[in-house]
DNA sequence: CTGTATTGTCAGTTTAGACTGACGTCTCAG
DNA sequence: CTGAGACGTCAGTCTAAACTGACAATACAG
């Protein structure tokens, strides 16, 4: 720990600073610092680690790293790994992005889209129902609440299409059909 | 503001649902929750709305409801409005959802995707430069962290070209893009 | 089966970010 | 030109989330 060596060790600071970079992206994306740099260093370590060496080595508490390691294998990202004659436990990171991304849609999708897409609905059913017990003045105003908020429900519909056709075709194909379009609609203005 | 009849008023009702739902769908998205209510209130309203009906509609401090306007005026979602012979300043919403989308998606790319993605090739050439300047055992392994890095660098950069064809065809094309992907690419595997 | 090494949990503390409310600045009707 | 009304800002307070560290539960070598 307190070798000198350690302080210009290169590995270690070529991995800081893409775990930084990783960290932040993380962040942007709804997740937290810890569970960001918790993944960065399992996609950078060849072997598996354990929970200890985890937390020794982003300078993390013991429960921190053990939390971060259960959110990520809830977002399927990270792999439980047992060696025989070996009481620990080690975690071992997807180590291709395109299928990690997948994965974390689709667990996105389930979680947090689904759910608020059912409540969004409820919303659009509820001033539907309003405006039809009602009348006059107030009846049209009230319709006119539930056009904007079906308006609304019809491009979060879209876009829960998008995703789904993203889920359905996998990265590979995906990728190539951006590209395609690309050259289909080349610089197209808005 | 204490008549009886406003504990049932429908229309605040009907509001008040959906306000809550985009609020969270604003808070899934990183924007807070705040932010996301004035944004909804303005969506749902006809005519333009102060600061101060913001605040006393939505329970909130004037000063939040002028920050919260900053910001959506900052995404390019709000609009100032004055009106001749009227001393205050209304606010209104852009209201086609796809238009909004579309507006917030370029500024974030331009906020966050574009200074982490310079962040990640700084990274991706501190490591190339470190395992050039080594030598051994210690220079295959900067390597294969090298490799690593810049394996998520691709994917990234595959994103971000992603982004910049939504951004380039506009939210119509986009959907018949994609509805024609799906025909073309059925259930793809990964 | 037992003891110990290891993982998992959670109450309490810390930290980061949101919100309030008072104040300064600006604007325009009179 | 003046001042009342409205907006914008920000220091201080409050709230929600993250993190720690100690303890409980678990698993497995011996």
């Amino acid at each position: 720990m307190n070798e000198p060596a350690d302080i210009r060790d290169p590995q270690r600071e070529v991995e800081d600073r893409f775990i930084e970079v990783w960290s932040d992206i993380s962040q942007l994306w709804g997740v937290n610092k810890s569970v960001g740099r918790v993944h960065a260093l399992l996609y950078l370590t060849p072997d598996s680690l354990d929970i200890d060496s985890l937390a020794e080595r982003l300078q993390i508490s013991h429960g921190n790293a053990s939390t971060s390691i259960r959110d990520l294998m809830a977002w399927g990202v990270v792999r439980r790994v047992t060696k025989p004659g070996d009481r620990k436990t080690y975690f071992e990171a997807e180590k291709d992005p395109w299928t990690w991304f997948h994965t974390t849609i689709r667990e996105r999708r389930r979680r947090e889209v689904v759910p608020v897409m059912e409540r969004l609905h409820e919303a659009a059913g509820f001033a539907e129902g309003a405006s039809k017990g009602s009348k006059g003045a107030e009846r049209k105003q009230l319709e006119e609440l539930h056009g904007k908020i079906e308006k609304f429900a019809d491009f979060a519909h879209e876009f829960v299409d998008l995703i789904d056709v993203f889920l359905a075709m996998g990265h590979g194909r995906m990728a190539k059909v951006f590209r395609t379009a690309a050259k289909l609609f080349p610089k197209g203005g808005s």
